[in-house]
DNA sequence: GATACCAGTTTGGGATACCAAACTGGTATC
DNA sequence: GATACCAGTTTGGTATCCCAAACTGGTATC
């Protein structure tokens, strides 16, 4: 493993992990202390991080992408563009059995399951549905807006019943892929992320002076 | 102007503009020498340019992206959904003014205009249209999709038929997103950029021979 | 007290030196 | 003639050094 790509990964992960709060300033000294590289793997890193939209440039300097209400809505939009095609795509096919190994992964959650798992297992169902569309546009797209939703959902306060519900609607969306009801798999599909938006920016908007506390930059709608 | 601006901008259009083929390898040292530049600045453009998927890695070593015909067909759908979704949204806002500028763009070719301006043109109408739209992620997902389609449209064989027939395609695209009629929009839409597609492998795929013996890599769909 | 200014420090941009791995071309061996 | 091998070269990965611009804190001036 290279320099560079551990920077990134680890880095990656401070930031997604909020260890490094939205917002925040970075300089490429620090990571090259706090990690043990040498600024040229370092600045390979933020480079590849910039094009993620995790960091950005702030006139001279690096720092932590914000958390962006109104980037929230507007990734919606573009979500719903392409994990609508890609669910389009697959329930076009002829061998639709990759939905199972995704039941699966959704059934693999329970009540004793830890929070962090269940934050990865929504995001990677809707990265998995539109890798079996075969297209890797449609799969990248939905990979990169899951990495930019993934700080806010964390942040997101969420109760159980809520949880729930998106594991219902999850499974709704995968009955109806498997069934070839390409019509219904995009409606359902359609309103899951409607209403996931609409949860998010609101529970995020609520909270927005509590996050503001805890030193995390929150740009209004 | 930084140096890795400088790079990557002359780099980006030797590549476009095919003076350094497609599969041809790119040494950092070449890059250095050719531009001026040490490999820092170097690095950082090259870095950039395989995010937009303009050179790849082969191992150790950097190689100009191939032209890749199955690529061209994935890239087809990705922009059908997201091009759709883009000129959805503009067919439904109240100021669709930003629709005259583009038809003054499209007026301002005719059968003098150099080829070269055509083609132009005939991308950064998808660009334009997609701005229109408001939303940021459409916006660099079109642009994204055409830069990776550039090189490919560049090499197709375009008699003047096609070229007034994708002028009459676009204006109708613009005359349905005018008049607020959104489903016809999407119809026309999708159907310019499959035949679009169509034409653009098919072109391609006859003239694979040709291709190979200028020296340009290219993979089969 | 407000402000203009200045020296010292920090920071990202760039250039260069060094290294290990991969590649190349030729040679010795069978 | 084919092949295994070895020294020399090339190349990307990394560390380090230098620089100019931006920032900081304090001070002198009004």
């Amino acid at each position: 493993m290279s320099q560079m790509q551990n920077v990134e990964r680890q880095l990656r992960e401070m930031i997604l992990g909020l260890e490094i709060g939205p917002g925040e300033r970075l300089t490429e000294r620090w990571i090259e202390s706090r990690f043990g590289a040498s600024r040229t793997p370092v600045r390979a890193a933020l480079l590849r991080l910039e094009t993620e939209g995790l960091v950005g440039r702030d006139g001279r300097g690096w720092t932590v992408a914000p958390i962006n209400l109104a980037e929230l809505g507007q990734i919606a939009v573009y979500r719903e563009a392409v994990e609508v095609a890609a669910v389009r795509l697959t329930a076009a096919l002829e061998d639709r059995s990759g939905i199972d190994v995704i039941a699966a992964m959704l059934d693999s959650c329970d009540i004793e399951t830890p929070r962090e798992e269940w934050h990865r297992v929504g995001m990677d169902f809707h990265i998995e549905l539109a890798r079996l569309s075969g297209n890797e546009f449609l799969l990248r797209a939905v990979r990169d807006a899951m990495t930019r939703l993934s700080r806010a959902r964390w942040l997101e306060v969420r109760d159980e019943k809520a949880l729930g519900r998106a594991w219902a609607e999850h499974h709704a969306i995968l009955a109806a892929v498997r069934a070839g009801h390409a019509d219904e798999a995009a409606r359902l599909l359609s309103d899951h992320i409607a209403g996931s938006r609409d949860r998010l920016v609101a529970s995020l908007h609520d909270d927005r002076r509590g996050l503001r506390a805890r030193g995390f930059a929150v740009v209004a709608a």
